[in-house]
DNA sequence: GACTTGAGTTGGTTA
DNA sequence: TAACCAAGTCAAGTC
């Protein structure tokens, strides 16, 4: 990894046209290549950055008064650059090139490997408790299986209501509108099946947009509110019963 | 902006729990305590971080080799910890714990406010370009307008083809499935106005994946590809025309 | 390898 | 402020 810490402008060109003016920046340099540059501003992400696999030159501007000139264009506020960083990506014509003017800090560092990251529960979590808490859906549900699977792919949760009725159910850590698409899909697929009519759709989700909610109600799906901390507690006192 | 290399390791505990072992990573801190861990894989994203607003607490342990001792956990490998840094959102209860072990690099440098990214060319661009060119659709077409508003949402663009029939049009950089769908709600609402039936879907995008392809051609809708080069150099001719 | 879906998504625009 | 939508999205899993 290679940190320079300068006065910089970019200009990125790729699927779309992109530049940063004159300002004090951090840049990235990975040893892949790929480069970040940093400001204050937003959160994780750079303000202009350029994907692996790409290729990085170099070009040292101080000897070379004449080049150096030429460099100078209408944004650089009348400073001189000292270096140019020209990173093209090796798939695609993208190309990211940014222009050092007074370099604070250059240096590097081999980080070698990482052994990455381990993360835990998400989506999967929610699906896993509902799974295990049926009942959330009606007294008398039972499950039938989890990804159950269908020619358009696997619905989240199908079970059986107290009534003998299949039950499909979508579960989503945000509830949009494309979530309800997805289960209508599922359902109206089901239903063809003689063997399973009538099938009931259930949008199950920690959140669900207003919009979401209007066009599944429509639809005639059933909306559950799905509380993370509740379910996980469920799960806890289940395990301290026995 | 507080530029640290180091060996280090991590605990974030938020909407999922993720931990990162033992290693020699970057870490950014920046002027808000919003803090960044790099390493060498991936892309731009961090591997953790929190973000704005929170608050960043630092201890240092090098002066009290008791409360040294207790910092070490089975992850540290026998390393023992120098210093502590604790991040905590503002807004929940977010932590990102990160414990420094040997600091290559410990500096910081005041970036100063950032005048920020000009961006040219996405999505609305693609929309601009197809209303002014709205023939690509077929000869003898007319633009009725842009976001042609309806109860579901803006329609990207609405037009009328030779034969006097409305068009709608959806607009994606790259099309996929809930692009159609989108589509389809708006052409089944469209199409229930008696004033408006019949009409046409068109589904608009740089590129279309072929289940999406499927799927719009098995609803009647016809695909179009937009070439963003080709639109903006038809763009250009126009104007050197007068 | 192409495609789909989720993400601690982030970021911008509009009602 | 809240909801919705696009992103140079990225990354993981599946076919």
């Amino acid at each position: 990894m290679r940190i320079i810490v300068a006065t910089c402008s970019a200009e990125y060109s790729g699927r779309l046209n992109a530049s940063l003016p004159y300002a004090k920046r951090v840049i990235l340099i990975k040893a892949d290549c790929s480069c970040l540059i940093f400001s204050e501003l937003g959160s994780y992400k750079p303000l202009n950055w350029m994907a692996a696999p790409c290729t990085l030159k170099e070009r040292d501007l101080s000897a070379d008064e004449a080049e150096r000139s030429e460099a100078i264009d209408v944004n650089d506020e009348g400073h001189t650059p000292c270096k140019i960083l020209d990173v093209h990506a090796q798939k695609s014509s993208d190309v990211l090139t940014v222009k050092l003017y007074d370099v604070e800090y250059d240096i590097s560092s081999d980080l070698g490997l990482d052994p990455g990251l381990v993360k835990e529960g998400v989506e999967d979590q929610l699906q896993r408790y509902l799974a295990e808490q049926i009942e959330r859906i009606g007294q008398g549900s039972r499950l039938v299986r989890r990804e159950y699977p269908t020619a358009i792919g696997p619905v989240d949760i199908m079970a059986v209501d107290s009534e003998g009725h299949n039950v499909a159910i979508e579960i989503k850590r945000h509830g949009g509108i494309d979530g309800v698409e997805q289960l209508t899909r599922y359902c109206e697929l089901l239903n063809r099946d003689p063997l399973l009519t009538p099938v009931r759709g259930i949008f199950a989700a920690q959140t669900i947009s207003p919009q979401a909610r209007t066009l599944a109600e429509d639809r005639g799906f059933e909306c559950l509110i799905l509380d993370y901390d509740e379910m996980k507690g469920t799960e806890n006192s289940d395990l301290t019963l026995f």
